[in-house]
DNA sequence: GCCCGTCCTTGACCGACGTCAAGGGAGGGG
DNA sequence: CCCCTCCCTTGACGTCGGTCAAGGACGGGC
């Protein structure tokens, strides 16, 4: 177990690299970490039950939690993988509900827990912070209302779609084609799009075979940007 | 055509009841109806389209928009209807980026355009505006997550959890059960369910054979409401 | 009254996709 | 070096659910 006197820098650090109150000045940073109790986990460890009533909010300090989505079959759907700096079951905190999804420790894990009135009180301290939060939590929309019309359309263009977006942040061009890093492993991956490691591998087999991309172990080489852009807006092939 | 003068009253009407500020000063509420653009149009006109950038955000004053996304195929999948004093394209303007979703005029609509600027200075002007534009965002956030989770499931499931969550807050306890008014037309549940009337149809068919309930023209006798939360499975209570 | 459009239901069909099963390749520990 | 364990891929198969088509039930207009 580690001495908590040497997590309090680590902490801080943390609070500090979090999106949500990047305006905020130090001292009301540190005031957030006086009041934050901090939890290590292993891996695999529930850190937030898909229905339990949020009455507090955390800050990833060290290592990688998920954020998912258990359905009755087992099948599990991804929302994100969030690292150091990000919040966890803070939307539920805010709203005062419960929490829409389930959190797990995808590496062993040290998390910063504060009150979702701790928040509150950095709100009425620093008026300016509203407008991050605001923006942030606005983006959060837009993500999941991204994902949920990405569930409505067929695999192959939720894969499409994946691929052309990530190919437009960390795409590298070479003179064979964009190569992209999917960042993830394929059954990581097709736990984000909502779909099994078998009908990914056939979907990227497709469009192989179509000439559209290469499948490398851990990256993909992008042949024809335009037909991914394509068939990701949901048009059929053939 | 109406005259304009006499929208000035329902305009305003409809901005005091807009959740997102209800804090608010009457004054603040009026120099926001001041700054307003009003647009009347009929039913079927699109007001957002998906993927355009958002530059403003709208308050219907009159009427009914349906919020959904066009599948490839033609599919629509409806997110949500507003009405009077609800916000449509309110998120993707507050983030700053483009619309995830689009909004078309369900009915004749007349609707209030503001910039995201007359927002974020009514927000500087009134600090305790943002308390409730973040609860309601962070709800947001929960609910388009709750659809997300919900595509995730098979279509019989995201039937009974429905009408189990409708049952909660709409149920009419009789002597012979639950009496649940749907509150649309099973086209439209079923464009909410991200199915097709002749699927949802089925299910319905399905749980009637089984005796869990029965199917009137616009509302639905349940029988068992334990076996619709079974089958919703992940039930939650509010 | 009649006709019409819209909504709902049911049947037949079939493509998409999840499951089961088998096999191969890569990495890590002994 | 070998083996063991994941991870990935491919084939076979069954079912869920969307499409097409037909028919029935309202409800409104004339």
């Amino acid at each position: 177990m580690p001495h908590p006197t040497s997590r309090g820098p680590e902490v801080i650090a943390a609070l500090r690299a979090c999106r949500l109150w990047r305006v905020a000045s130090d001292d009301a940073v540190a005031r957030l970490a006086a009041g934050a109790r901090v939890q290590d986990v292993d891996r695999g460890v529930v850190l937030a039950q898909e229905g339990d009533a949020a009455e507090r909010f955390g800050v990833v300090v060290i290592g990688r939690a998920r954020v998912y989505h258990l359905g009755a079959d087992g099948r599990i759907l991804t929302f994100e993988t969030v690292g150091a700096g990000e919040p966890i079951a803070a939307v539920a905190a805010l709203a005062g509900t419960r929490y829409p999804a389930s959190v797990e420790a995808a590496t062993a894990v040290t998390v910063a827990w504060l009150g979702r009135d701790d928040i509150f009180e950095m709100l009425d301290a620093q008026p300016a912070v509203a407008r991050s939060i605001i923006t942030d939590l606005a983006s959060r929309v837009v993500n999941m209302t991204a994902v949920a019309t990405s569930l409505s359309m067929a695999v192959p263009a939720r894969v499409a779609a994946y691929l052309f977006q990530r190919s437009l942040s960390v795409g590298n061009a070479t003179s064979k084609g964009l190569v992209v890093d999917l960042g993830m492993s394929k059954t990581e991956l097709a736990s984000s799009l909502g779909t099994v490691p078998e009908t990914l591998s056939r979907a990227l087999a497709r469009f192989r075979d179509d000439g559209v991309l290469e499948v490398r172990s851990r990256d993909i080489l992008i042949k024809d940007v335009g037909a991914l852009a394509r068939l990701g807006s949901g048009y059929r092939e053939e």
